[in-house]
DNA sequence: TATAAACCCTATTGACATAGTAGGAATTAT
DNA sequence: ATAATTCCTACTATGTCAATAGGGTTTATA
């Protein structure tokens, strides 16, 4: 079991969009990509994914970026999850019953792991990660001007 | 994310187990492949794997086959996943530590969703898998002789 | 209007893990 | 002895993920 690197750099692309646009400013793709260090067209197609899922709003043209489209602590990992990564629940339905065993395997076990999942992801924000940075004794103020 | 079909396959393997040797007979392997329609040689792989987490026991040698160690009220599906998945801690020592968010996101997301994972697959046994089988209207006597 | 800066779309590649195949060695009941 | 079974190792094919690449579209600004 593995979550794909899409997910962590789609958490990791919008804290940084978070915290890089508290002060009204739009966060271009380049600039999240030097700050991280991740492939910028490998970023970008994250960043449409995350806008088809309207956790971030495009600026187009030049002068143009990313902004969130909420504050931080009303985007749950769960949206992330669900924006970024084929859903645990996509294959479940698939595939034929050839056993009771397996059938019950399958739905008893995918339910509750997504029930479960659901749950836990949906408590956590954004904004559990970005205190987490600053508690860390990190000034922000550093970078945005 | 995904789940290997390892894991769906070592439950089902492992409930199979449980059931049809409830009359205290050991169950081979290719009676588990007929039954479950999975491959016989992959499975003979799982069940190996199965036998070092010391789930179950082999019996080697003509009319042998396996048991369980426990009973499947005590063993839990944290148990087979830790047996037949790489863990999700695995990959969070790695990397080089490069921006204070990456290394946030990475550490503070990973320890909550391994915690989570671990504590809810604890909850959850094998027992729980047959006993929504029998519930469901089956008569296992009809198999088991 | 020209230009540059940015987002956006689609196709392709390379690496790697998974799922499955295969052959045979070791063990044991009958 | 023989047949049935577990156990060990190597190989292969397929598919997904991560990343690369090129170019199209939009827009602020001079």
């Amino acid at each position: 079991m593995r979550v794909s690197t899409k997910v962590e750099y789609g958490l990791i692309a919008l804290a940084d969009i978070a915290i890089y646009s508290e002060n009204g400013a739009v966060v271009p793709a380049s600039d999240i990509s030097e700050r991280q260090s991740i492939s910028q067209k490998y970023l970008e197609q994250i960043l449409v994914s995350l806008k088809h899922a309207e956790l971030i709003k495009a600026h187009k043209g030049s002068g143009g970026g990313y902004t969130l489209t909420r504050g931080a602590d009303r985007i749950t990992v769960y949206e992330v999850l669900s924006a970024l990564d084929d859903s645990i629940l996509a294959d479940s339905i698939s595939g034929d019953v050839e056993s009771d065993i397996r059938d019950q395997v399958r739905t008893h076990f995918w339910e509750r792991v997504d029930a479960n999942l659901r749950e836990f992801a949906g408590t956590v924000t954004l904004k559990d990660f970005i205190d987490g940075c600053k508690s860390k004794g990190n000034q922000w103020d550093m970078y945005v001007i």
